[in-house]
DNA sequence: TTGGAGTCAATAGG
DNA sequence: CCTATTGACTCCAA
C-alpha cells in the first residue's frame, strides 16, 4: 500500500464507518444551504482518538478516574515542550487532543481551573497529562512533523504539472484526508458561504456598555439593539452568549492568578492580565461600590469556596486502586502542583469583573421572582 | 426555550 | 508557516 501522503500520519484508527455526517438538523441554517460536502472533518466524535498506551481504558473512563488536575501547570508544561521543540498547536491538537489550532490555543491561553470543567472539558487535560507522562511522545510529535513537511514538500512539486481533475495522487480510498483538496472550486463557494460577521470596534463597545446595562437582555432588548446597530439578532444572541462564555472565563483565569501570586511574592507582579478587554473598563461605575459583599458563590460563575486551592485537600482518600493510575496522572518532572495560597480579595481587577458581574445575579432574581412577565426593570 | 460549555473555523497579525 | 481572537454552531440540562 502506497503511504498516503499525509493521512497516514493522522490517527490510524479513525472511525470507519462514519455515517454520513450530513449534520443534524440545522434550524436556522436554512438559506445557507450551502453546506458543501467533503471534509469530513478529521476526527470526529466517533473515535475519541485513542490514547497512547495505555489498557483498555477509554479517555472517558479515564477522566472519570482521574484525580484532580493542576490544568494551569498542565498548560504550562505543555506550551514549554510545544516552544521548545519547534512543534505548533495545530499538529498537537489535531493528533494529541482531537482539536483544531484556535481550540488548543484557547484552551492553552487559559485552562479553566479543574473544578469547573465539565468531564467533557476534562478531556482535553487529562489528554494533555498523559502525552506529557511520556517525553518519547515529543520525538514521535516530532516524526509526524517531518512527515508532514516531507508529504507537503512532494505534494507541491507534483500538483504544479496536473492542473485539472483525476490529478489529484489520493491514493487514499478514504475520503477522509481532507488536507489535499480545497482549492477546487473556491470561487463558486465563496459566494454562497455566507462571509464572517465582524463586528466593528464600535458595535462591540455599544454591546459591551449594553451588557454592563443588562448581561441578559430581554428579547425586546436584543431586538432593539439590533435594529440599533443594523446587526441581525440572532449576531446580538449570540455576542452576548459568547460575551458572557468569556467573561466568566476571566474571572476563573483572575481567580488563579490571584491565589498563585498572592502566595509566591507579597508585592508580586501585578498580574498585567488582558485588563479590560473583556468588560468596559470604564462602565463598571455605580455597581462596584453599592455591593460590597456579594456572595460569590450565588451568582454560579464564582464558585464556592477556593477554586484553586482546592486540590490539596484530595490527596489521601482515593489512593487504592488509583495507584494504577497514580503514575499516569503526573507529571514526569517536578510534580510540582502549584503551591497556591492566600488569595487577595481586594485585587481591584478581579473586583471590578465581580461587580460587572451583578446584574447577572439581578436578572436570576428577576427571574426567579416572576417567571411570566419579562419585566423590563430600570436601575 | 434559554443559557452554558465546548468547539469549529475564518481571519487577523506576526 | 504559526498563534490569537471570535462569531456561530452543537449538545445538553433546566
Amino acid at each position: 500500500a502506497p503511504e498516503s501522503p499525509l493521512s497516514s500520519v493522522e490517527d490510524p484508527v479513525r472511525s470507519l464507518g462514519e455515517v454520513a455526517a450530513a449534520g443534524g438538523g440545522g434550524l436556522s441554517g436554512a438559506m445557507s444551504a450551502g453546506r458543501e460536502a467533503g471534509e469530513p472533518t478529521e476526527l470526529r466524535p466517533g473515535t475519541p482518538l485513542p490514547v497512547p498506551g495505555h489498557s483498555g481504558l477509554s479517555i472517558q473512563e479515564m477522566v472519570a478516574m482521574s484525580p484532580e488536575l493542576d490544568t494551569y501547570t498542565i498548560t504550562k508544561k505543555v506550551k514549554e515542550v510545544l516552544t521548545d521543540n519547534n512543534l505548533g498547536q495545530r499538529l498537537f491538537g489535531e493528533t494529541i487532543l482531537g482539536l483544531t489550532q484556535g481550540s488548543v490555543s484557547d484552551l492553552l491561553a487559559r485552562p479553566k481551573p479543574w473544578h469547573k470543567l465539565s468531564l467533557k472539558g476534562r478531556e482535553p487535560f487529562v489528554r494533555m497529562q498523559i502525552w506529557l507522562r511520556d517525553p518519547h511522545n515529543v520525538e514521535k510529535l516530532m516524526d509526524m512533523k517531518r512527515m508532514e513537511k516531507k508529504a507537503y514538500m512532494k505534494r507541491r512539486h507534483s500538483s504544479v504539472s496536473e492542473s485539472q481533475g483525476s490529478g489529484d495522487p489520493n491514493p487514499n480510498p478514504n475520503p477522509d484526508c481532507s488536507q489535499g483538496g480545497s482549492p477546487q472550486d473556491g470561487a463558486l463557494q465563496h459566494q454562497l458561504k455566507k462571509p464572517r460577521v465582524v463586528l466593528a470596534p464600535e458595535e462591540k463597545e455599544a454591546l459591551k456598555r449594553a451588557y454592563q446595562q443588562k448581561p441578559y437582555p430581554s428579547p425586546k432588548t436584543i431586538e432593539e439593539l439590533a435594529s440599533q446597530l443594523n446587526l441581525k439578532t440572532s449576531t446580538v444572541i449570540n455576542w452576548f452568549h459568547n460575551y458572557r462564555s468569556r467573561i466568566r472565563r476571566e474571572l476563573f483565569i483572575e481567580e488563579i492568578q490571584a491565589a498563585a501570586g498572592a502566595g509566591t511574592s507579597p508585592s508580586s507582579q501585578s498580574t498585567k492580565a488582558s485588563e479590560g478587554d473583556y468588560y468596559d473598563a470604564n462602565g463598571s461605575e455605580g455597581a462596584a461600590e453599592l455591593q460590597p459583599d456579594l456572595d460569590p458563590s450565588s451568582t454560579g460563575v464564582l464558585a464556592e469556596g477556593d477554586c484553586v486551592l482546592g486540590q490539596v485537600e484530595e490527596g489521601s482518600s482515593g489512593q487504592h486502586a488509583a495507584s494504577a493510575l497514580d503514575s499516569l496522572f503526573s507529571l514526569p518532572d517536578g510534580g510540582h502542583a502549584s503551591s497556591p495560597a492566600v488569595r487577595n480579595p481586594r485585587d481591584s481587577s478581579l473586583r471590578k469583573k465581580k461587580a460587572a458581574n451583578l446584574n447577572n445575579i439581578i436578572h436570576r432574581l428577576e427571574k426567579a421572582a416572576s417567571k411570566d412577565e419579562p419585566h423590563e426593570w430600570e436601575f
